[in-house]
DNA sequence: CTTTAACCGAGACGGTACGTCGTGTCTTAAC
DNA sequence: GTTAAGACACGACGTACCGTCTCGGTTAAAG
């Protein structure tokens, strides 16, 4: 696993220093938890889906959900994170354009049809506080963002970028574009804009 | 009234086709509902906000909100517009691409402070179904949208826009990067980010 | 009519004594509220039924129903009366005792089938408050309490019945099994209580 | 205990057959409700009475009560059930006719105040649906029948009573009476009752 | 090999809000 | 000046979930 890191259910490595005593977390209950999120998913919103109902589709007592998750937010994201599991990271290529566009198919891959839909139900689950805006960004977008940041400023010290643009600005721009697109109702990323989307980012970068 | 047209509030027009019989809508309802809204926004989000909370501040029945508003989202939306009232048409400007920029400069001083952080949390709240997301766009970000689109439009035919870029990933890049920036848990749009978009636009759009 | 007298919906007489300013009180509206209760009454109980659904049947104003009649209890009581309409006094017969038997057959036969399952549902309805128990009274109950207690008292003085009875308990008794059977849940009154009843009454009064 | 048995709040005996899983029910609520409801009738009627209001009394929330009693008939039964308390059985008495006697004046004792008021009322309330009527009777009403009906067939076969009267018409006239005379709007049953009543079952049942 | 600690399922708990229904009052235009 | 239509403030309904709690019952490491 690289860029979808998992915090929640693959929780703290820093376990080992101590043997805990007592009984052990179950790794059979958070799969069906994981599992029953995305099962349901297939047929309800992430606003109508409750706690109440993943506990029972898992069989599993509310509290275990409650013991491993602080909200709704966080079990889902998981559960997507889940779903979506390892993906690789993306080999370098040889020009840092040419990076960026990878970066950016990989990501609108990642969102096709069902799970752009979900994962931006989460985003806007996750506006409700700000500590659920903090899970998300840490455990999913911040790491994106980074990726393609990091690529432009690469990009603009090999010479390859133009300098006098935000590096912020371009990100926004670009993840904007994508969450906008699929926030306007827009079913799932069509053709169109997947094939327009690396094109024009160019526009922007490149000298 | 140009762009920040009122659905609910202002109702239908035709209602002189036939004289309506029965007690008349009561405008002081209205009003103070819309008023007892905006007063609970200052100290809750959205979502924390329920429809028997604006009831109770607004000294209204909760039946009366729901005779004129399918939801909350609606209610809200309205509330806001009603705060924002009245926004002048933009004085046509000497360039396309001066337009386009009065254009953006409009849309984020309408969103500076509290409100863009109330518009963001609509916007989420509206995710969750076709129908609130329908209202939200109609109501709302579709007229942006459209001022947008068409003075890009215009600036292709007129010779000073590229041809080759797509009118919508433009609006959506430009709104896109807005909105994002407001999602991302920027408590408000920050002057950096104001001052660099219009720049970043004429990238984009300019030959 | 006699014993069934209709308070409400036969008004004041007197209207005729000064002709009245305005559109007069529509006979017809009281008409279609009294035979729209006794409609919905096939399929509803008086429980159930509501000042509202009423209104809409009849098609008239709910402000109508509230200035003729002062609450539920007493238009579905008036409803009742209308039904049952006029019922002729009875002949003096040859013993007192068999005009009491008159007396019972003739009340048991207003409450045969739903009638009396409406009656009961009413005088359950009035149990709430002191206003709709004496309206409940007055109108409908009183009336067979006083003839039952005239014939009681007749037959007392005559020699005909025991003197060390009270009338008062006599009347309770025999009125009280009618509805205390009607409320057990039992449908109706069924041949065996409507011959037995009369012959039990015989024990309690003849010498 | 013995007539007034308590169905709801002296729940299941078999419940050992299996142990119970989960959050064991809370003695402290049912009490706090079965007295909440006690309370409040002192002021309100059962009509008046919400189950919101005996949440809010009983510092409960609106499902324990829902958890525990279908509706509202079935609390206050309950209610005043367990505010009769245990009613010791009665002494077995030299003749039937005394037995009978000892019945009714316990039933009428149970009946004094604020009681019978109560109970009548619940009667009232009971008449909506068959269902809640049904829950009245067999909760409460069946027992005292029962009992006073298994006397009379005791002093039929034991020749102290006539022979040729319905078991049935007799208790509905005796019970009938005071359930009557209840209803009535007697505030409460008086000496000249209490006193004539057994005199006058004496008059039905005696040879 | 018993104690102890943390987990587990089940499900009851006190709450909050939902969206609906009915109440009795009011305010219009129509007749 | 009464009527129908229907909006109004209000209060309660019964339901759904929330997040917490309290049971009996595992499951392991520690004593």
């Amino acid at each position: 696993m690289s860029n979808a890191s998992m915090k929640y259910h693959e929780p703290t490595v820093s376990e080992d220093e101590e043997k805990r005593r007592g009984r052990p977390r179950s790794e059979t209950s958070k799969k069906s938890i994981l599992n029953a999120v995305n099962r349901l998913l297939l047929r309800s919103s992430v606003k109508a889906l409750s706690i109440e109902a993943i506990a029972k589709k898992a069989g599993v007592g509310k509290t275990t959900i409650y013991r491993w998750w602080p909200n709704k937010v966080a079990v889902v994201l998981d559960a997507l994170l889940y779903q979506l599991g390892n993906t690789p990271d993306l080999p370098t290529s040889s020009t840092t354009m040419q990076s960026v566009k990878n970066q950016l198919e990989r990501f609108m891959r990642l969102l096709k049809g069902k799970n752009g839909k979900i994962l931006i139900e989460i985003m806007a689950e996750a506006q409700s506080s700000e500590e659920t805006l903090t899970l998300f960004y840490e455990n999913f977008m911040l790491q994106h963002e980074e990726t393609l940041a990091n690529l432009i400023e690469e990009g603009k010290e090999n010479g390859e970028f133009r300098e006098d643009i935000s590096t912020a600005l371009a990100v926004d721009m670009i993840y904007g574009s994508i969450v906008y697109r699929l926030m306007s109702g827009a079913e799932t990323l069509d053709d169109e804009f997947t094939q327009n989307l690396p094109k024009e980012a160019s526009t922007i970068l490149l000298k």
